[in-house]
DNA sequence: GGGCCCATTTAACAAATGGTAAAAAGGAAC
DNA sequence: GTTCCTTTTTACCATTTGTTAAATGGGCCC
């Protein structure tokens, strides 16, 4: 299983295999189920996780105290809170199982040793998760302006295989809507 | 004028002199009108601007042929396109000075020439840029599901100097709604 | 000063958007 | 079957926002 992200990163670059056993001693697995709390606001985030199957949540209180879901992530993505990761401040998001799922886990530390003995670990890792909050912007601000309807339907079209996997009160908060509203714009769609 | 950047570096990192100079040698300078239009969207971006006074926009043309601003930057923040910019792809973003500006321009290959003489400096501008993705998304995911009155106060919060310097159209046009609709929730507020 | 251009403000109106509350339906697990 | 939870549905209502159009105001040039 912990092969899946040892296979991910040669779609990058070629990793003698030398390398690859000692990536993968440092890498630990894990299996969780549907709401699991992977990582709970208010600490530090010292774990990045890497997405063999399933879908996380990234979820944050907004200022009305509603639990928002901020960002979705799935197989052969990298989840973590990366500001509070990178520079060790509290996070103000928490990492959650929308479904099942079965995780890599990077414990901080531990990457960083690999970092050490294996330097281009460093930029290849550093490049893809910079590459993915490329993308995070962008669907955020594509959403801008947008009424409900179109949010969702862009979702849809973007990230149709979550739309099948994760609940529907969790779509409802991360297009910033109640699940009675979601519910109605399904309706109206058919 | 090309020091600001310089010295905005020396805040993270002990620059040598010589180091300096170098540097200074691969940069250019340049003073922009308000509206005038930095990098146009549909091209690939070979340039990174750093803000020595000023704001520059963002800008895209969204689904229904409106233009939005995505984002403001200002003076000691990097101006790019980034997923443009590091992946060669056409950028379906802009970048338009919102009032007079002046930047220094770091012109891609120069300095990718800078990254091979100075090699820590690849770290730093990254960390630096990475770290500015983290706050753009901070931003917009705090804006999700509120309504536009909440959205302008939080703007003037996190970013008072700039709502003083941008047009009403602009700040609208970040924030999804129309010029009438600020100017509205702008007379309310008082 | 007078006139012009631009950005901003204001108004009135209509549309629709989305929240609330409460009940019904559906599905999965036991 | 019963229970529990999620999703759907309904009706109603308040709010929000876009639209259109006109008024205001400031800056600037002549």
């Amino acid at each position: 299983m912990i092969d899946s992200l040892i296979n991910f990163l040669r779609l990058f670059k070629n990793i003698p295999q030398a390398d690859a056993e000692i990536i993968e001693s440092e890498l630990s697995f894990r299996k969780v189920a549907e709401d699991e709390v992977l990582f709970e606001e208010g600490h530090i985030c010292r774990e990045m996780f890497f997405i063999c199957k399933g879908v996380l949540r990234i979820v944050a209180q907004n200022d009305k105290g509603n639990r928002m879901t901020y960002f979705f992530l799935k197989e052969n993505q990298f989840c973590s809170i990366l500001n509070s990761f990178n520079n060790n401040i509290p996070s103000l998001e928490g990492i959650e199982a929308a479904c099942e799922a079965e995780l890599v886990v990077l414990k901080k530390q531990k990457l960083y040793n690999l970092y050490e003995k294996l330097p281009y670990l460093k930029e290849l890792i550093t490049g893809i998760t910079t590459q993915s909050l490329l993308e995070k912007i962008n669907v955020r601000n594509s959403y801008l302006g947008e009424d409900a309807a179109t949010r969702y339907r862009h979702f849809l079209m973007r990230q149709p295989d979550i739309a099948l996997r994760v609940s529907l009160s969790d779509i409802a908060s991360y297009l910033g809507i109640t699940q009675q509203s979601l519910s109605r714009i399904r309706k109206n769609m058919r």
